[in-house]
DNA sequence: CTTGTGCAATGGTGCGTACAAGTTATAAAT
DNA sequence: ATTTATAACTTGTACGCACCATTGCACAAG
């Protein structure tokens, strides 16, 4: 028992540290009570106590009163700010909140707190974004991006992140070059073929597209819908596809589709881009006199609120973003922890389903 | 030295905190001796050791053997972290959004960061919530109380955050012993008022009252709910309100309201809470057999999306929650640079406005 | 089967003591 | 005047004791 030269709480510590490290004692397990150690080490209980105060503080050991003394859970330690930042383009009451659910479930949980940030879908204001998380120091970063299908123009920032090693995941859609870099998505493409395939399915056959050209998720749908009219024997018509802007959203498609109608173009099902959209679509429509789903079917995307709930109850397509957010979290977690990607457990692309509602019309002649 | 309560060496550390955080010990400055602290404080040498360790391993402080315990250098830090709190109920789809888009205006323009956290309307979690806060270094925070109404078992923590010089501004609701302390929030009694009384003009006699117990928002709408009453020469009957709390709030006002239908009780005007809980009545009204708005008007509050897009058109109460954010955040900023109260110059007080649409149907005799 | 009660074990707080070890001022010795 | 020894401080280590608060469990009571 000549351990000289070092104190007696000292030994003590670095014996236990060293049972830890080397897995001889595992996280949740119990430690000797104090007493024990006591006895055995042939110490005070002050001594040890001293010991394990040390342990505590480093993280590697947790007391519980009345219990008796554990490895800790998470021996591998925290060292980061605790925060992580979240990139969203609108804080919208349209997806953003379940969306955020879902992020803010898993994170709190692991003890994470959630900075927000709203881009505005306006690259700019991205950079700017991004700026100030680097300066701050976050332990990760959930990012939606702006813009997505157009060309991204600050890599640098991401290359700044790589850098300084703060893991992102990308959600909803992706920049092209950056394919490599984990995203989670919901299967766009599939959602934009099932609305169409449904609508083909009842028969319609003068089938709109109203699509957003600047993110990748517009780009998707888009995909879908044209393989589902290419599949059904149809030729791709690009005059039967709207295609609109961040900018001119609240305008544009409403204007374009009012011109179609007015000039007799034959149109008996729409596919819209989401819910919005959708409703917008169904206004006008309607402003023109003519009635919805008895002559015109309309599709939405999202399955908001306002699908459930609004006038017209609308055929569309569900995707739990709270689920999306949950795994977004989920897969930055991983890569905070340094899971590598084979190891990686969380599920990269979600799978739309179709809601059916009151907004479409089966147009088949018989059967 | 009455600091009962808490621990002996605890409140030593607090009071050695203070003078270093107060600036009454200075960087540099020697502590008074173990043996002196525990002559002064009537403690023994081993408490003060305890409460010296913890400053220690804060930073707070740095001993050098043989010479005596030192405010460290570098205790003086407070750059400002560019962040700040907000603390929500809930992150729904309901209200929160609009809230945290006016916040996040302000903010984000005066260069802050936010950070969310939500309670659930739990006391539990709002502790929890205030507790990381604390950890973390945010310049201040806003914050809705959860079950406002209820006496607030944690002040230790607010009073923490007075210690710490960290501002903070309630929404909403306030805890009925902070009133001193700033918030922002609409005028609920008067909003409470202005339904009721319109439901009143419109001939209603049997009005019906459903109120959330749990919040002081619930408690302003209902007493601006019986002012209108009594105005208007109605006495006041406890038997034609329902109250409910945040844990029954999606059972117990409808199976409430189906008893007094099914019973017959007269009933042909009904305030709700909230639109949510207006929706939810409407539908169980439907159920019954009874039509809204020609036998029973429904009234709601908040004008929410479903409000105005629902399958009734609620009239409900108008209160810009963005513009609400938008104050509170201003409100913060005031208090981060140190304008004091009466040179504040931002409004405390959202005056609430009633927009009619068709859930309420006239039931004047002649006129 | 549930509920309450008492007991033993555990960590948490607090006190007292003693000695070790580093620093500093001062007095004594050179 | 310089050096040296010493006393008087400081913090650090270590032991022992007493009591409190929480927990888990066995056992009794309902």
């Amino acid at each position: 028992m000549s351990d000289s030269g070092k104190t007696k709480y000292y030994v003590l510590m670095e014996e236990l540290k060293k049972e830890i490290i080397s897995g001889d004692k595992k996280p949740g397990d119990r430690l000797p009570s104090e007493n024990q150690l006591s006895e055995v080490y042939h110490i005070s209980r002050h001594t040890v106590r001293k010991a394990l105060s040390i342990l505590e503080q480093e993280g590697y050991i947790e007391a519980e009163h009345g219990r008796g003394t554990f490895v800790s859970r998470k021996a591998g330690r925290k060292k980061g700010s605790g925060n992580i930042a979240v990139i969203t383009t609108y804080l919208s009451d349209y997806i953003f909140p379940r969306l955020i659910q879902g992020i803010d479930q898993v994170l709190t949980e692991n003890g994470y707190s959630i900075i927000i940030k709203n881009t505005g879908n306006s690259r700019l204001k991205e950079s700017r974004c991004l700026e100030e998380i680097l300066e701050k120091d976050v332990d990760g970063l959930i990012i939606e991006p702006s813009k997505s299908e157009i060309l991204c123009g600050h890599r640098g920032l991401y290359d700044k992140l790589d850098f300084y090693k703060i893991p992102y995941v990308f959600i909803q859609g992706y920049y092209a070059q950056m394919k490599s870099k984990p995203h989670i998505r919901l299967d766009d493409c599939m959602g934009g073929y099932l609305v169409t395939k449904y609508l083909l399915d009842l028969g319609h056959e003068h089938i709109l597209g109203i699509f957003k050209a600047d993110d990748s998720q517009g780009r998707d749908r888009h995909k879908g819908f044209v393989k589902a009219l290419q599949e059904s024997g149809f030729s791709y018509d690009p005059d039967m596809v709207i295609w609109y802007h961040t900018e001119d959203r609240s305008a544009k498609p409403s204007e374009a589709l009012k011109i179609m109608l007015e000039e007799k173009i034959p149109v008996d099902g729409i596919v819209c881009y989401n819910d919005q959209i959708a409703f917008e679509v169904i206004k006008t429509i309607q402003k023109e006199g003519i009635s919805v789903p008895e002559e015109i079917s309309v599709t939405g995307y999202d399955n908001s609120f306002i699908a459930e709930n609004g006038m017209v109850k609308l055929t569309t397509i569900a995707h739990p973003q709270d689920r999306l957010g949950a795994m977004a979290a989920e897969l930055l977690l991983e890569k905070i922890h340094g899971i590598p990607d084979e190891e990686s457990r969380v599920e990269r692309l979600l799978k739309p389903v179709l809601v059916i509602r009151e907004s479409c019309k089966d147009r088949r002649k018989n059967q």
